[in-house]
DNA sequence: TCTGGGGTCCTCCACCGT
DNA sequence: TCTGACGGTGGAGGACCC
């Protein structure tokens, strides 16, 4: 058994509902729908009922609405949630040492070495609904993406385990998409070249994807599909950057609108940062025009900054220098962030020493 | 039908110094 | 002095995820 990985993945059941129902029981039964209030808004989650008639998540509120008119629609409650989603992550680390946060309402456990990795994983279920009132499913695997693809087969309240031979076997007829790290786009390359499910890519030629693709890329797309995956479970991730962004009501054009909005979205991502101890030194601001296309500008500085004083002129002269090149263009989206982060602590040794 | 917000990671390219 | 290879870094765009 020496080196066996044995890794689970756990994943809420319609978190974001389920939470919403938890505080108001009387909608149980019922088509709810937690989506952003906007005219632009999308669905965050759908009840398994909303989910009947077709809503689902990203999909706009407009259109969840058309097609279900009876549901009950929620506003976001997002500090709550993080509240919720605490107590579940406090529960997994109580019985697992090595837990991998993702998200509010999911994780990964690396439970090899345990004695009895099936049962320690109902038990830890069993807590989770007796504190919160909360399902969730469960996938079991060798590694990390067996585990996400088994957590995600019998949703809700799925619990699934599988090896990797199983997990080629039960998923060969699945669409290329099951598999996490293959969205539309490389789905829609792949069945260009006649590769349409997972099966068939697993073992495709690497001719027949050479067209396509690196062969770096496509050597990583057939390990994805014959299940085969190193990564481990890494229980601290590095925060490497922060942003906020902003999609308008109505797309803007006149110049003084859309600084203005940029400086309110820079002065609440500076407060934001400030509080959390953090500094950066690549300032950046994102533009989605009203033709969808997206475009971004960034400096480096040679220090890690914070302050709104040195942050706002930054992405003020990115703007301006975006509506240059783009005169006359309506702007849907702006967004600015820091990346290269550091805790101010470090930043403030690093001017110190420069 | 009309597409959020907050992230991570990757690729390609340009530039710079060696 | 010129040229090319190469690695590091940064900028832009894009794919993908929850």
């Amino acid at each position: 058994m020496l080196g066996e990985r044995v890794i689970a993945h756990l994943d809420m059941d319609a978190f974001y509902v389920s939470v919403e129902l938890q505080r108001r029981p009387e909608l149980r039964g019922r088509p709810v729908i937690v989506a952003g209030t906007g005219p632009r808004s999308v669905v965050t989650t759908a009840s398994y009922e909303a989910r009947r008639f077709g809503v689902g998540s990203a999909m706009p509120s407009s259109r969840a609405r058309r097609l279900c008119p009876d549901a009950v629609f929620l506003a976001p409650d997002f500090a709550h949630y993080r509240t919720v989603s605490a107590e579940v992550m406090a529960i997994l680390r109580r019985h697992v040492e090595t837990v991998e946060v993702i998200g509010l309402d999911e994780a990964y456990l690396d439970l090899s070495g345990l004695p009895a990795p099936k049962a320690g994983m109902r038990r830890i279920l069993t807590e989770i609904t007796a504190r919160t009132g909360l399902g969730a499913s469960v996938g079991i695997g060798p590694n990390k993406l067996i585990a996400k693809v088994a957590s995600d087969a019998e949703k809700p309240r799925g619990f699934v385990v599988l090896t990797r031979e199983q997990a080629a076997a039960r998923f060969a007829r699945a669409p290329c998409r099951l598999i996490p790290g293959i969205g539309a786009k490389t789905a829609e390359r792949l069945a260009q070249i006649g590769l349409h499910t997972v099966g068939e890519l697993a073992v495709a030629s690497p001719q027949a994807l050479a067209g396509s693709f690196s062969a770096r890329s496509a050597g990583q797309l057939q390990a994805l599909a014959r299940f085969e995956h190193e990564a481990e479970v890494s229980p601290q991730r590095k925060v490497v950057s922060e942003s906020r962004s902003r999609t308008f009501d109505a797309d803007l054009s006149d110049p003084d609108d859309l600084r203005k909005a940029l400086d309110e979205l820079a002065a609440r991502l500076c407060r934001d940062l400030a509080a959390r101890g953090r500094s950066g030194r690549t300032i950046g601001i994102s533009v989605r025009l009203s033709d969808f296309s997206n475009h971004s500008r960034a400096r480096t500085l040679a220090v890690a900054v914070s302050a709104p004083e040195q942050i706002l002129p930054v992405t003020r002269g990115l703007l301006d220098g975006f509506l240059l090149s783009h005169p006359g263009r309506t702007v849907r989206l702006l967004g600015v962030r820091v990346a290269g982060l550091q805790a101010t602590e470090e930043a403030d040794q690093l001017t110190l020493a420069v």
